[in-house]
Parts: C-alpha cells; structure tokens; sequence
DNA sequence: ATAATATCCTACCAAATAAGTAGGAAATTC
DNA sequence: GAATTTCCTACTTATTTGGTAGGATATTAT
C-alpha cells in the first residue's frame, strides 16, 4: 500500500499539475485546499525538490511549480521517490535492489512470478503520468479511453 | 513490499508444497530446514490454519499439511491473509476496502490508474499457485513455459 | 495413568518505520 | 529592513513489524 504520504504528495501534485503554469503555488495554498498538514507537506514538497521533480522560489511571489509539464512525471517516478520500491520483493526490485537473506533456491520460484508481476505494474506506472490522472478526473468517469 | 512474516510464509509453504502427500511436516523440522524463527514460524503457521490452508495434528507424528493441494492454493489468497491488501490504495482494494478519508475528486484520477494497476497485479497473482513455485524452482531457470 | 510429543494460546517486548511538529535560518521581494 | 516564504535540523508520538516467553491443551505410546 502506498503511504499517507505518498498519497499526500500525489494530491499536491495533482494541484501544482492543474495550476501548470500559472506561476508558483504556496504550501499553504496547497496544504488548506488539499487539506494536508502543513509542516509535512513541507517535508514532502522539498523532498521532492531536491529529487528534481519540482522547483522553488522563496520570498513573496514564491511557492513551488513542477519542474516538467504534467505528461513527463510518471506516477513510477513519484512512488520511487516518496514511497520506495515498486516491486514486491527486494531481491527483484530494479531501483532499490537488495539480496534477501538465506536466498537458497526456496524463494526462487516465488522470485520468478514477482518479476512478472512488477513488470506488470510498471508497464502501467511507466506509462501514466500526473497528466493522466488530473486529466481523468476533468474529463470525469464516462469517458473512458 | 511484502514483509518478512509474509516471505517466511512462502518459504514455508514451499516446504510443505515439497512435502505435500508424505503426512504432517513438524514446525521444528520447517524452522530448521527453512530457517525461520521457530517461535514466530509458530503464530504463522497457526494463522494459515485459521485461515483454512492448513491443517495441523497434535502429538506424535503431528505437525502441519496443506489442507489442499499446491495447484489450489493461489499466491493471491497467501498474500492477503498475511500481507494484507493487494491493491496500492484502500480505496481501491476489493478485499480491504476503505474509504479515503478526504476522498475528494483530487485523487480519484489516481484510484482509477490503481484500480487498473490492480488489476494487472490480480491477474497474475490469482492465477499462480504454490505449485508453480514450486514447480519453476525444481525445472531451473531454463526451462520456463 | 502418565510421560512424551506437538501444536495452541495469551501476552508481552523491542526495534523500526510512519506521521507529524517546532522553531528558527536563509533567501527573496517590496 | 520588514515582510514573505521556503529550507533545515531536530524532535516527538503512534503504529507496525518482528520476534519471544511460558504455559495450556490435545494426541499418542507405553
């Protein structure tokens, strides 16, 4: 499951993707309207930041925007960097690779399937972007593609 | 990520996938063999039972089975009963369904992208058994359909 | 019966992670 | 230089995870 914090930062991106250039948005502007705790979504934004997804301006007039247009942040990249790893098991993750301990052939089998299944998954989170789901939610659930 | 319980408890299984059709399989024997903590292999595998994929016999030539055979018992259903939740929102989950709290619009475009990430994830997960790791395990990495 | 063998049950504990807060420093604008 | 706003460091609290302890209960064998 994603964390509240993942999901935070989803509903401010959502935001900053809706206000896509029309200048920076203030943390208080996001934390009131997508009623986010203040001084988290802080954390989040500048974690953020420093990942290179979103930019910054200090002073009146400052705020954050996205650094790219909305249809250039998969939701991968996102997960990746506020919720951690994708895959299923460590030892079949593509960016936080770890060894499981005592991997004896045991698992191995167990390995194989979860490979597919976080192929399965990226083939989607590669793909959709923030400009997809704010997309969706305009065009509203009837009209599917 | 599943947890470490929920990795103990496939390895477990694969034990007693192994074993399945050769009488009870002691918790000390799968400990030992498996290494997984006796104490806490104990609550798991007790959990499984309660669960209905286990069964278990007291006394001498006691121990645990699968209630029933490794082709019946999806990866679907271990993950639930001990990982929890599959889908990546609570929203979205269709065993552990939870309202977002704050379930405004904002993240419903995002549900949508999990409901079919979900998906993808199920399809595989529902259809895969402790047969197939077990299977895949004894075939080799060559061999695979 | 009773001893031996195993699982079952209740409760607890420690470490790690998640979620959130506090307070001030640093940069920018007016 | 005052106001505004992000940035930084550190702390606190709650929840989950991973495990342990010790005895109760059921079964089998002698």
């Amino acid at each position: 499951m994603l964390s509240k914090k993942t999901q935070y930062a989803f509903r401010a991106l959502t935001h900053l993707a809706e206000n896509y250039g029309e200048g920076p948005v203030l943390i208080s502007d996001i934390s009131e309207r997508r009623k986010i705790p203040l001084k988290f979504l802080e954390n989040i934004l500048n974690e953020m930041k420093k990942a290179g997804i979103l930019e910054s301006k200090k002073g009146k007039g400052g705020g954050y925007i996205l650094k790219m247009a909305p249809n250039k942040i998969k939701l991968s990249t996102v997960i990746r960097l506020v919720n951690g790893p994708i895959a299923l098991l460590p030892c079949v993750s593509l960016n936080f690779y770890r060894k499981c301990d005592d991997c004896d052939e045991t698992n191995c089998g167990l390995r194989r399937v979860m490979a597919i299944t976080r192929d399965a998954t990226l083939k989607i989170l590669e793909k959709k972007t923030l400009a997809d789901i704010v997309f969706e939610e305009q065009a509203g659930p009837k009209t599917l593609r």
